[in-house]
DNA sequence: GCCGTTTTCGGCCCGACTGTTTTCAGTCG
């Protein structure tokens, strides 16, 4: 049984969340987790790395320990040491790490002295007024517990992008027209173009906290108060989206801008740095503390790039703050230009009404001239999937030429003759070599049998690239984001293939799917691949989703030269040659 | 348990808020 990354790190932060309960050493701990989050985020997989007997304590929070039960775990799938804690301490225990206000301490107590060791019963004990009595704990924590425990199921934990981008903006509004606010901005996972938020971290500049806060708490969609300060407050809206707000001088700005938008761990990165040269960063600045420690002098704080250059480094973008090398690149002053939204200059795949779209062939070249595209290819399902209503053979031929008419008749932007094809159980294409050869672009894609097992779900996709009419594999692992997962596929395998075989990958940019993900688009790019980052667009609308296709590439370390769209069609119908 | 342009030992990010306290621990981000 193939040992994954993420089966290492799950097993690292059972270990961590055990642990803690237990009371062991915080440090001890945070090495574990530090360790889960190294080899979860990796692009490369770890038992490949044992395989090859590599030296595993060459990666960051690895050393001697760690390494050795990474081997145990690849040579295993367990690890001896979690199954002697587990004697000890119940593993369910770690589950209610997740309640909210409960941490550590307080299972522990809640185990030691009510017995409560899952979530049911952590219920139980709370309804019969059990929690209330404990030491440190009180009818409020009590009823806390309750109401998240009766929540959990029904809540989503994380939103998509999309969904939060459209409660910001108009909070984002509202509080800009507060008076006495200069500025309001979206930090967080938000400002890294996550695809999906857990929190939003909102931040305003303001000399009087108080008034902010008492009208952020009074906006429209906040259903609940969760904490209500000074300087911040927790609030729920309508929705379920926990909503942060901060509120700092203006002073302060970059280092509370550069605090919120984190990453956590790019934060403790920065902060390694800053102690190395006597400075304190916090939210609220840059301290010198060489001289008096009690009354530290603030030496930066107004903007992130003035507190980036204390640190002889360049700003760094938001979307690459997730510690995968980001700071190590700035100092060398590797980094990369990230794409932006204007490199775009096409779209490579989107559907009309000839198929499951919605728009005309007409309605969709200019929704993507108006855009200022300078190609689009009009992509239509083959026939395989009835519920899509596909084109057979005959009408793709009746397509092509009706692109040649409406090429001649619109001249500004370029239509490209393309097809979606399906990919078949046995890797074969479900349209024959003579259509498909007419094409200027064929996009292909799995939307079947996702349930086969990784080793022939690469093959199949192997096979179909072997076909030379084929150019880019559409959303690569089919996942979409809070209702399927990624089926089983060899990523490297599949990326080596298409690199041997002139094919390209796409970062598809529905705001449910952007598939590739990141560290997909990470892993590509470190091989040479390029990709596409299509909209799959099925109404003129949609092709505004090119904004979270290009926001997953930034996260993806890709620049311009990475992406097929970012060229001319000259260049590009170049590339499609295979 | 990890790590090192001070270190192989002694550190390991830091402040706000809440609920329970009677001066602060626990949790969170």
């Amino acid at each position: 049984m193939p040992v994954y990354n993420s089966d290492v790190a799950e097993i690292f932060n059972q270990v961590a969340d055990l642990l803690e309960i237990e009371g062991a050493n915080r440090y001890r701990v945070r090495a574990y987790r530090d360790a889960a989050r190294t080899i979860a985020t990796m692009s490369r997989n770890v038992s490949d790395m044992v395989e090859e007997d590599e030296d595993l304590t060459e990666l960051h929070g690895i050393g001697e320990d760690l390494a050795g039960k990474i081997k145990e775990i690849v040579g295993t799938g367990d690890l001896e040491q979690l199954e002697e804690i587990e004697q000890r301490t119940p593993p369910a225990l770690a589950t209610l790490l997740e309640v909210e206000g409960l941490g550590p301490k307080r299972v522990k107590k809640i185990y030691e002295e009510l017995e409560v060791t899952s979530v049911e019963e952590l219920k139980e004990a709370a309804e019969e007024d059990e929690i209330r009595d404990l030491y440190g704990l009180g009818p409020k924590t009590e009823d806390k517990v309750l109401e998240d425990v009766e929540r959990w199921s029904a809540v989503e934990e994380r939103t998509r992008r999309d969904v939060a981008e459209e409660r910001v903006e108009p909070l984002l509004t509202y509080l800009r027209d507060l008076e006495g606010v200069r500025r309001a901005e979206a930090a967080g996972s938000y400002r890294r173009k996550k695809e999906t938020v857990g929190d939003l971290d909102v931040l305003a500049i303001s000399g009087k906290g108080g008034d902010v806060i008492a009208q952020f708490v009074a906006y429209e969609d906040v259903e609940e108060i969760v904490s209500e300060g000074e300087t911040r407050s927790t609030v729920v809206f309508r929705s379920g989206l926990h909503v942060d707000l901060r509120v700092v001088e203006e002073g302060s700005y970059g280092a509370a801008l550069l605090y919120f938008t984190g990453s956590k761990q790019h934060n403790i990165t920065l902060r390694n740095i800053a102690l190395e040269q006597d400075l304190k960063v916090n939210e609220y600045g840059v301290w010198d503390t060489s001289g008096d420690p009690e009354e530290p002098e603030q030496v930066a704080g107004e903007t992130e790039e003035e507190i980036y250059g204390l640190f002889d480094l360049p700003w760094i973008p938001p979307e690459l703050r997730e510690d995968r090398g980001e700071v190590a690149a700035a100092r060398r002053g590797d980094l990369p230009n990230l794409i932006t939204l204007d490199d775009v200059r096409g779209d490579l795949q989107m559907h009309t009404k000839a198929s499951d779209g919605r728009g005309s062939l007409r309605e969709m070249a200019e929704a993507a001239r108006d855009l200022g595209h300078e190609y689009v290819a009009i992509t239509d399902h083959s026939g395989y999937i009835g519920v899509t209503q596909g084109l057979e053979a005959d009408e793709l031929a009746e397509r092509m030429d009706e692109i040649d008419e409406m090429n001649e008749a619109m001249g500004d932007v370029r239509i490209l003759k393309g097809v979606e094809v399906d990919v078949l159980e046995d890797g074969s294409l479900d349209l024959p070599d003579d259509v498909l050869e007419k094409l200027d672009v064929v996009v292909f894609a799995i939307h079947s049998h996702f349930d086969l097992s990784a080793d022939k779900q690469t093959e199949r996709i192997i096979r179909a690239m072997d076909n030379p009419n084929v150019h880019i594999l559409a959303h690569p692992t089919s996942r979409q984001i809070g209702k399927r997962s990624a089926y089983d596929v060899d990523m490297g395998r599949v990326m080596d293939a298409a690199l041997e075989r002139g094919c390209f990958l796409e970062v598809n940019a529905q705001p449910d799917r952007l598939d590739l993900d990141d560290l997909h688009c990470k892993m590509a790019k470190e091989r040479g691949l390029k990709v596409a980052i299509s909209t799959d667009a099925h109404t003129q609308d949609e092709l505004r989703f090119l904004r979270y296709g290009v926001g997953q590439a930034r996260r993806g370390w890709l620049e311009a030269g990475d992406v097929l769209n970012a060229r001319s069609w000259d260049d590009l119908r170049d590339l499609l040659e295979r």
